[in-house]
DNA sequence: GCCGTTTTCGGCCCGACTGTTTTCAGTCG
């Protein structure tokens, strides 16, 4: 057994590249170690499954020794000696804006600063306009950046910059000078989380945007203000500050602006190294041959990635993985547009807003061919959940209303509760008549991880069981959700076929990507729902389908592209 | 520090913006 297991070798890794990086060493050999920890990072084996390390590309003698040091001591004699020599507290002062490794080591060697109280003292006894390359307003910079310290969380849940999304989107449409726009960054790419909103523009006339954007009513602050790019922070309700970056290029150079700020860093990295290999160099402008100087463009994304002989390699598994080596077949993953049915929503019922009819209508208006009602079950007093008799009640209602569509159905269902005992809150013989069974934990989040799966595999062998909701039960910023043991789950629910749920409300995307991903690759079938309480939760859909892509799912593994027949057969396949 | 069908040296993705300079370094994405 490791002294050290892979996450805490990794982190040392990154340590000892932030120390390098203060101690001014080169850009390279700092890059390495941060090179060296990602090398790690994407195998998927435990640090002993690995054994030699050396025989991981980005990982060569000197990171190897170190790696082996932390496995077997669990220290690192290197890390140590950057200890001695440079002070801890200078580590925290390279994540404000605007600091780097290079001014930092300055400001430590000719200053003496040690930590962020020193940095304050330096500048307002004014001894760091004195610096070379320094001057009054790198100090008052400094001055607000330490104010502003640790008061903005690093990246926000998606969930909270929606409106923002909506809100920009809708000025640009007003604006006049654009061609076109696009949302490009990790929000395209379909993160849970984002740093930024990055919007590029295609424009003739990048003064007139420019101006218009400028004038935005909501600005908390211009962090930059060039001549095709701007950085702006927009305030938003209940004090929300979101940074946007807007860039601004011509039409020409749309496709490879937009496939350069899409990201991520290291696909494009990918990306470049494969053009250097054909003497070309990308830039946002386009492919630049090293022989003639030549600058080539793009329509559009598809035909950039195919001037690589490359299929179209979506956003969302563009992470610098192994994305430029995969087969064309499996980059096909699920649409928005294969979606049949959402699978479990709320209605008055329960805690939802709407009645069983209204939510059938906003269903129909999606265009989809068929749907779940999955109201609360009793244990959820909170929620209004359904005893077995007014469950009964409800199926008799959906039943009549089914009646009324002949293109359309309508199947019953509950979202019932795993009670913290491990038991479910119906017996067999009412689960029997209904459609959908869904099981899901709502109670003793704090129950140890035996305990929690104990609940969670009653449900997945209960035969009537078809799917566990939102699998984690975590909220996306906000909590963590109990302990579930991941690989155990995506088993059992091999084993007994049931269905995963990818809760697509974008505060829980729960199952996360990382093991939808898993999930598929060991047959498990994965159901997206936006487990709606109102309307307008119907439309987060896609943000489901998003995180689905992210976790390379194709069509046939998500059940709510099933037709109706299919579904009902699989339903019934235990019954 | 890592890498190599241009391999043991000399590169390592590329460009915008700011603040400091007066032609460019540092930071960021």
């Amino acid at each position: 057994m490791a002294a050290y297991n892979k996450k805490e070798i990794i982190q040392t890794l990154e340590h000892i590249a932030v120390y390098l990086e203060i101690k001014g060493e080169n850009a390279f050999r700092v890059s390495a170690y941060r090179k060296a920890a990602q090398a790690l990072e994407r195998d998927e084996r435990t640090i002993d499954e690995i054994g030699d390390p050396s025989k991981l590309k980005g990982i060569g003698k000197g990171t190897a020794s170190i790696i082996t040091e932390l496995r077997e001591d669990g220290r690192s004699s290197f890390l140590d000696e950057l200890k001695e020599e440079i002070p801890s507290g200078l580590i925290t002062l390279l994540s404000l804006p605007g600091m780097g490794g290079k001014k930092i080591g300055k400001l430590y060697k000719e200053l003496g600063v040690e930590d962020a109280a020193g940095l304050r003292k330096a500048c307002e006894e004014k001894k760091v306009q004195n610096l070379a390359g320094f001057g009054a307003k790198t100090e008052e910079k400094i001055l607000k950046a330490l104010d502003d310290f640790g008061k903005r969380p690093d990246r926000l849940p998606i969930a909270h910059v929606m409106t923002a999304v909506e809100d920009i989107t809708g000025r640009l449409n007003e604006f006049t000078g654009i061609n076109r726009f696009e949302l490009a960054g990790s929000f395209r790419r379909g993160r849970e989380t984002v740093k930024d909103l990055d919007f590029i523009i295609s424009t003739f006339k990048p003064e007139e945007v420019g101006s218009q954007i400028t004038m935005m009513d909501n600005i908390e602050t211009i962090v930059s203000n060039g001549e095709t790019k701007i950085s702006l922070e927009l305030a938003y309700p209940e004090g929300l500050i979101v940074p946007v970056d807007f860039r601004m290029v011509e039409d020409d150079a749309f496709a490879t602006t937009l496939h350069h700020f899409t990201g991520s860093k290291d696909h494009n990295v990918l990306m470049r190294q494969r053009a250097k290999e054909k003497s070309e160099k990308i830039s946002e402008y386009g492919v630049e041959s090293a022989e003639t100087g030549e600058v080539i463009t793009f329509k559009d994304e598809p035909a950039f990635f195919a001037h690589f002989n490359l299929p179209y390699i979506p956003p969302e598994v563009r992470e610098g993985y192994d994305e430029l080596e995969t087969k064309e077949a499996d980059l096909a993953l699920v649409e928005t547009g294969d979606i049949k049915a959402d699978l479990h929503m709320h209605t008055t019922w329960s805690d939802g807003a709407q009645s069983i009819k209204e939510m059938v209508e906003a269903n129909r208006e999606r265009g989809y061919t068929h749907m779940a009602i999955t109201d609360h079950s009793k244990f959820l007093r909170v929620a209004n959940g359904l005893n077995e008799e007014r469950l009964k009640r409800q199926h008799e209602e959906i039943r009549k209303l089914n009646e009324e569509y002949s293109d359309f159905t309508i199947l019953t269902g509950i979202e019932m509760d795993i009670l913290p005992d491990g038991s479910l809150d119906f017996a067999d013989d009412i689960l029997k008549e209904t459609d959908f069974v869904i099981a899901s934990i709502h109670s003793a989040f704090k129950q140890d991880e035996e305990t929690i799966m104990k609940r969670l595999e009653t449900a997945m062998h209960n035969p009537y069981v078809a799917m566990i909701a939102h699998p984690t039960g975590r909220l996306i910023g906000r909590r963590d959700g109990y302990q579930v043991d991941m690989d155990r789950l995506i088993q059992t629910a091999a084993k007994t076929d049931t269905i995963l749920e990818l809760n697509a409300n974008p505060n829980r995307l729960d199952l996360a990507s990382e093991y939808v991903r898993k999930a598929q690759e060991q047959g498990v079938k994965i159901g997206i729902n936006t487990d709606a309480h109102r309307f307008d939760m119907l439309t987060h859909m896609p943000v489901g389908v998003k995180a689905a892509r992210r976790g390379w799912l194709k069509k046939d593994t998500v059940v709510n592209t099933w037709d109706v027949e299919t579904l009902i057969t699989f339903l019934n396949r235990n019954r």
